[in-house]
DNA sequence: TGCATACTTCGTTTATTATCAAAGTGTGAA
DNA sequence: TTCACACTTTGATAATAAACGAAGTATGCA
């Protein structure tokens, strides 16, 4: 039993992947090819005998399957291994994702750290109402509507397409929520035009540029300490 | 790094070799060939790989090769390892030779922790003489002459014999001390003819009889609390 | 010296396993 | 319903590695 855990480790692709999700988050099969240098298809026999072996567990979230750590006592093996190996620890692969991309999208609005920082600024700012209800919905608050069409985004149009206006979307893998919804998908491309995050390997992660860490702190009083 | 030491771990002959040298003793290349239930030329192969994985060290004694864990790391490792396959740990595969097979032949005389408790005994009734020496020789007090003679074994015939007649070997797994030479000999021999131990496994490995532990209590005073 | 024992190295066969492309499944958005 | 996307399953190929016997090395003992 203890050989077949052991040998699942030490399938050099399947160490990547471990190593790479020892930080804690959650990570998409198609994230954890491009960690593991591999195709999907293999990624994808890979994850599976991982998760087989109760190494990593596996949440199904719409159009996503995320992938993480199935718990403390997996983090302690590896930890061991890697002192075993001579490994200072916590030095990973250079390509592995690091903390700096914070910042993910999550279908098409910015879920992650950064995603969960400006949600929560936002409610405190006092822009959002609602969120308590059945279903997370939001509505603007008179200064909401007044500081998002000031970033230049057109609500009028925005509440006028076939999908909810704006709602706490959960990123299970924070344990937070950030703004979902079509506000949520104006948000990121005002993001992304202003060019405040750039997208990064496989276009799911982002990363915060200088002038984007300048805009949240001038804009919204966020400061990231990154 | 990592995958090559797990993967070291992980191949099922070499994981029943590990946590049989979990227990801290060293063991030679054909008892952890039993126990991995491979050929002699295949452990060999496993061992080297094993070693060159910095998993455990090597210390030759004469004729005998004796294997065992490296360090501590390893049995951390390990220990992590076993916890996350759901082993109560310590629960080691049923033919892996238990503390109860304490004792053990080094070439042709008793070693082990049964080779070192007579050793002592002996030593602490006075028989032996010497053994502060440069090579550890001894030679036998009256008391012990008396004793010897009285358990058959026929001291005039052994001290012809063309070997060294009685010295402290070091069995280096014990870091203790044990009766060599021909007279470590012939007490091997009387014991196993007396019945006190029998063969096992690879006849290098000697199980303690009721009888034995009978006799060694009413002759030498020693308590076996196997 | 010669013989026995302990162990390793070599060479070959066999079994396992990782790999990818292609096809298949399921979901979200329009 | 359509498309696009995320991911998995399948099947075939290629690489890896474990197994053994036979031969080789080294040591102890007589």
């Amino acid at each position: 039993m203890v050989s077949r855990i052991a040998s699942a480790i030490g399938e050099p692709a399947r160490t990547r992947i471990l190593y790479c999700l020892l930080d804690g988050h959650a990570r998409t099969s198609t994230e954890l090819a491009i960690v593991a240098e591999v195709s999907p298809s293999t990624a994808s026999v890979h994850l599976n005998r991982l998760r087989i072996e109760g190494l990593i567990k596996l949440v199904a979230q719409g159009k996503h399957r995320y992938y993480s750590l199935a718990g403390t006592n997996v983090a302690r093996a590896l930890e061991a291994l890697s002192i075993l190996a001579g490994q200072p620890r916590g030095k990973f692969t250079p390509n592995t994702p690091s903390e700096l991309r914070f910042a993910r999208t999550c279908y098409d609005h910015m879920a992650g750290t950064a995603g969960v920082l400006l949600h929560n600024r936002f409610k405190d700012l006092g822009w959002f109402i609602g969120g308590a209800g059945k279903d997370n919905s939001y509505s603007l608050s008179h200064d909401g509507e007044m500081a998002f069409e000031s970033l230049g985004i057109d609500l009028k149009a925005t509440r006028e397409r076939r999908r909810r206006f704006a709602y706490a979307c959960l990123d299970w893998s924070e344990r937070q929520p950030h703004i979902g919804g079509a506000l949520g998908s104006e948000i990121l491309k005002t993001a992304l035009k202003r060019q405040w995050f750039e997208p990064d390997l496989d276009s799911r992660t982002l990363s915060l540029t200088m002038l984007g860490k300048r805009e949240m702190l001038r804009l919204f009083g966020i400061t990231f300490n990154v």
